[in-house]
DNA sequence: CAAACTCCCTGTTAGC
DNA sequence: TGCTAACAGGGAGTTT
């Protein structure tokens, strides 16, 4: 499922794709997904803009968008959620049978919203309510400002047991299942840990780790899901959807257990 | 404040 | 082989 490092990349080749392209159409087959839920009102708002600037901030993939040459207070926000995923192609190749909402633009070129499963979400947002929106999120992980003494500080506040902290968006933003079970491994650190029974040196290393491993899956265009129908990177995850095999550190059986209701995959030897 | 549910969905897989 | 039921999971909302 798209998670940071997948949403960095489509956001990266986004901006190659459509910036500075102009909107005459959008198309929906699951006008649900669409917020406020009117198919109408976004064909009126988007069509003759142009896209200004593609960007990210936790899973948001965010779209900006000019009028001619000034920039407008208005702004598309695509949330891939589980399966979504964006695809630019030409107008004359049939679409995918589970594009879900298109824009259409003027040179023929098609930005695709895929998403097999329906769960993501296509959002016409003012500036305020974008700024709204994102201010709802917690720090950015790979922002430089975010260092250890930020995070320790954050864990010492908080009773809750790690794993459903960092899948928390409002705690720290962009971490999915995927890589919340990545990092952990890495910092060899357990799931179940109360946040502030940390050290300092433990929020340390698990600070490193989730900066370590999204900066690694980022340059690897995000994870490989090995059928690629969801995303085709190439980082392998080391514990995320390996239960059963090997620990490539200690070479003990990898468990999974049920966090917050989310399958978790843990190395009950290298993490404490 | 935190944990546990529920809902939204459908492709995949386990079980019979 | 072919069917059905369970499962997966991000996020928003509700209940315990």
């Amino acid at each position: 499922m798209p998670e940071l490092p997948e949403v960095e990349s489509t956001v990266l080749s986004l901006k190659q794709e459509i910036v500075s392209k102009t909107i005459i159409g959008v198309k929906a087959t699951w006008p649900r997904m669409i917020e406020p839920y009117s198919i109408k009102n976004l064909r009126k708002q988007l069509t003759g803009l142009r896209v200004d600037a593609v960007s990210r901030r936790a899973k948001c993939i965010i779209i900006s968008l000019a009028d001619n040459d000034k920039p407008l207070p208005l702004a598309l926000l695509v949330h891939l959620r589980m399966s979504g995923r964006l695809q630019v192609a030409d107008s004359s190749r049939s679409p995918h049978p589970h594009s879900r909402v298109i824009l259409c633009f003027a040179d023929g070129s098609e930005c695709r919203f895929i998403d097999p499963r329906k769960f993501g979400r296509f959002t016409l947002l003012s500036q305020e309510g974008l700024e709204q929106k994102l201010n709802q999120y917690g720090p950015e992980p790979l922002q430089s400002s975010f260092r250890a003494k930020n995070f320790y500080q954050a864990l010492q506040s908080k009773k809750r047991s790690l794993k459903p902290l960092l899948l928390d968006q409002q705690f720290i933003a962009g971490i999915g299942n995927i890589y919340a079970d990545e990092s952990l491994w890495e910092a060899g650190i357990h799931p179940l840990r109360a946040a502030d029974s940390l050290s300092f040196d433990e929020a340390k290393q698990l600070l490193k780790a989730i900066k370590r491993i999204l900066r690694s899956a980022i340059r690897l265009n995000g994870t490989d899901f090995g059928d690629g129908v969801v995303h085709n990177g190439r980082f392998k995850p080391r514990v995320y959807g390996q239960n059963g095999k090997q620990c490539k550190r200690c070479g003990k059986e990898l468990e999974r257990l049920v966090v917050a209701q989310r399958g978790t995959v843990v190395c009950n030897t290298c993490q404490r």
